[in-house]
RNA sequence: GGUGCUAUCGUCUAGUGGCCUAGGACAACGGCCUCUCACGCCGUAAACCCCGGUUCGAGUCCGGGUAGCACUACCA
């Protein structure tokens, strides 16, 4: 087998979608495990939806991830590493323009003057209209007007698009690795346009053909959307000379919309209150602010075995895979060939696994600037203990403040569904008495208290749930949170006697 | 409309002719734990799209339906 290169090559029109983050994923999986190269091509060929900072978000989004690129943009080469250069199509004219001509030199390609407007006419008044080898004859191009006369009405500065020519009826054969053989015939393809009058730059597909030759990629690995026009890219292949070295196809299943029908959309986080993309991304084209995996709260690691698993699966039973594990056991054969709903629980899930395999210090760091904006200085050791209790009840970090902020601030109000269970008409009275005892009370360890408030209940026979959840009200406004003692721990004795004093000034 | 792809619990999926009275995970529901809320643990409910065929035997192979998806631009 040939050395492998594989390549992403997104289009820098917005923000990357996680549809586009899990193509990259697989690429760079399947890269990394044959010890290949992950190369990142930027096909920026349409100038008009060009959007500024597109490709920079792109860049960093992959960094984000932990998806490295070897060659081509990257992070720590903006314009492109390796020797396949440049790496950014809009800067590779010459190129194309060379081998379009090839093309046209060959006769597997002509130039074509139909504007726009006659095109749009000829499908308003043929229903089903193509441009291919019926109607070619019929159009203003150089198979009916000649060479000579294209060529001079080029030089006269005349508009006109190079467009291949498909010979009908050939049946075109497809291998995709995980779909097998797929074939169709060349008559329900079009004359498809190869070089833009537009812009002066290729379409994609041409770009995407003389770009991966030229680059040795082996393997491409893109979504299903592209499976229709694969045939296309084999035929360009075969009109290059280039069959021999072809890369191998794989594409792969769409993500699909959580509810309803269609594939995942931009429009489907905004009204389901997801992300669908890894990064926040301001759009200086439309002004449009889209949220990111990354400001939600995600560890990349989550985002990464979340997605791995939106269509690919091992014959176990493991769900949580780090990427080295993923490299060591991905395989393209693997992959399903159903799409994928994309389900945004099981991503929360995931953060979950992932949140309780860090420590508590890690935490504390990424907590502390969250507690800072509240303006809470807190000493680490103890914001890592408060961590210690609350995490294995979080999805995120950012869900640490509503069970942790009896911790940093005493209650300013006591939540009126506790009061109504847990705060008795006895109540005051057994506070008084408790907070009398614990007054007194030096021994202020778990067991210390333990060892004194239980043993009153008991013989007072007050009933532990009654006593224990008024105290809880007390000093955490709520019928919620870890271990009483634990509580107590960390505020101290004079932070707690504090609070119960205020709470039986303030409920009586 | 045309062409192609796909089809197992609500969702992601395991299953490559007998190990399937179909396994796991998320979500849901119930229980346990318990001073509360959670977590955790245990359990319950939940699927082979339909019709034929091949075969001793089909979720698994074949054919036909049906449904979903994608593509059908001088967008990628």
């Amino acid at each position: 087998m040939r050395k492998v290169c594989v390549r992403f090559a997104p289009s820098p029109t917005g923000a990357l979608h996680i549809g586009g983050v899990r193509t990259a994923l697989y690429n760079y999986l399947f890269a990394r495990q044959h010890g290949g190269t992950m190369l990142l091509r930027i096909e920026d060929t349409d100038s008009t939806r060009f959007v500024p900072g597109a490709e920079e978000y792109i860049i960093e989004a992959l960094a984000w991830l932990g998806i490295d690129i070897d060659e081509g943009i990257c992070q720590d080469a903006p314009n492109g590493k390796g020797n396949h250069g440049p790496y950014r199509q809009s800067e590779r004219r010459e190129i194309y323009h060379q081998y379009v001509d090839q093309l046209i030199a060959s006769g597997h390609a002509y130039y074509a003057f139909d504007t726009p407007e006659q095109l749009d006419a000829k499908r308003a008044a043929i229903s089903n209209f193509q441009y291919d080898a019926h109607t070619r004859t019929e159009m203003d191009n150089s198979l009916t007007c000649g060479m000579e006369e294209a060529q001079r009405r080029i030089a006269n500065g005349e508009k006109y698009v190079v467009r291949f020519l498909i010979e009908p009826n050939q049946d075109v054969t497809v291998h995709d690795l995980i779909r097998g053989d797929v074939t169709i015939n060349s008559s329900i393809l079009d004359d498809k346009v190869l070089y833009k009058s537009a812009d002066d730059l290729p379409t994609y597909h041409l770009a995407n053909i003389v770009d991966d030759h030229l680059m040795e990629v082996s393997h491409v690995i893109r979504g299903e959307e592209w499976l229709p026009s694969a045939p296309l890219h084999v035929l360009l292949y075969r009109a290059f000379g280039w069959e021999e070295t072809m890369p191998a196809f794989a594409h792969l299943p769409l993500l699909l919309k959580p509810d309803g029908n269609g594939k995942l959309s931009k429009r489907d986080g905004d009204r389901l209150g997801f992300p669908v993309f890894p990064l926040e991304f301001h759009n200086q084209k439309d002004g449009s602010v889209s949220s990111g995996y990354r400001e939600a709260g995600y560890f990349p690691e989550a985002v990464i075995n979340f997605l791995a698993l939106l269509g690919w699966h091992t014959t176990g039973d493991q769900e949580m895979f780090s990427m080295q594990e993923l490299i060591e056991q991905f395989s393209l054969d693997r992959v399903s060939k159903s799409g994928a709903r994309f389900d945004y629980e099981k991503g929360k899930w995931f953060n979950h696994q992932y949140l309780q395999m860090k420590t508590d210090e890690e935490l504390a760091d990424l907590y502390m600037p969250i507690l800072a904006g509240k303006g809470i200085q807190a000493d680490k050791a103890m914001v890592a203990k408060v961590i210690g209790l609350t995490k294995d009840r979080v999805n995120f970090v950012s869900e640490l403040w509503e069970q942790t902020n009896f911790f940093f601030e005493a209650p300013s109000e006591y939540d009126e569904k506790s009061l109504k269970k847990r705060w008795k008409e006895d109540s005051p009275k057994h506070i008084q008495e408790m907070l009398s005892l614990l007054e007194a009370q030096d021994d202020w360890s778990a067991e210390g208290l333990d060892g004194l408030i239980m043993p009153w209940i008991a013989e007072k026979e007050y009933g532990v749930g009654v006593v224990m959840n008024a105290f809880r009200i007390c000093l955490v406004g709520a019928a919620r949170g870890p271990h009483i003692w634990a509580i107590t721990d960390i505020l101290g004795k004079e932070e707690t006697l504090r609070r119960v004093r205020k709470a039986l000034e303030v409920l009586q």
